[in-house]
DNA sequence: TGGTCAATTCAAGTTTTCTTGAATAGTTGA
DNA sequence: TCAACTATTCAAGAAAACTTGAATTGACCA
């Protein structure tokens, strides 16, 4: 992930609202949620909802499919995964405290990190 | 780490100067780096670079101390640490396919993480 | 083909964030 | 104390992001 991708989603995970579309999308998995749903749940106008899908769509963090009139957004999980690693390895160069740091619920797992290559 | 914090956190990341500070001082470790060699090193003006050190420490991303005339800035492993786990187990509920594709270096490591509480 | 529905786009205004140069505060050494 | 040095704060302007209501597009159905 390249330094201008990494940094659209950022910027795009770093907004209430678009937080809570990635908490409620991510449990649905593939199939998601349309745009209509989504906003009567969270309480959203439509044209603000449109916009933050599309910053999270933009950013790789969401992908959409149109059926029939609708629109399902579902989270893209690999988008969301490489942010993370572009922020652990490039940006804290793996460096072992942060690793440890964020993995509470699974402590040390993330410490081997340096040691393989995919 | 609450929602309010972490939104400030992962606004504090979202800017391509910033990255660039957390890039410099993480392989610093706790000794960090006097603000003006920090300034120098990335072709900061000084304002500038106060502006965004302090927006990261603000965040809980950087820490501070002061020797003699010069403030010296070091990560806070813990704050950059706090902020990917609040992503990847509040906003993602540890979903494993966001797990997975955040830890290339790791297969799997972060995988386990549903299954321990803190 | 006219009406309805779902979603997006547009335009305007507001708010927030960022950058810059000037001014300020605090520390050190002569 | 005075000058030099380090860093922050201030003020102003510029740029970017966000919200809102109105208008638009495209799909479906009678």
């Amino acid at each position: 992930m390249d330094r201008s991708k990494a940094l659209a989603a950022l910027s795009a995970l770093a907004h209430e609202t678009r937080l809570d579309l990635i908490r409620l999308l991510t449990p649905q998995g593939d199939e998601g949620m349309a745009a209509g749903q989504i906003a009567e749940t969270l309480g959203l106008a439509a044209p603000r909802l449109s916009f933050h899908l599309s910053a999270l769509e933009q950013a790789g963090l969401l992908r959409s499919r149109k059926v029939a009139r609708n629109v399902f957004y579902s989270v893209d999980p690999s988008g969301i995964g490489r942010t993370i690693s572009y922020v652990l390895n490039d940006c804290c160069r793996d460096n072992p405290e942060v690793l440890a740091a964020c993995t509470h619920k699974a402590q040390g797992a993330l410490a081997v990190s340096g040691t393989e290559k995919t």
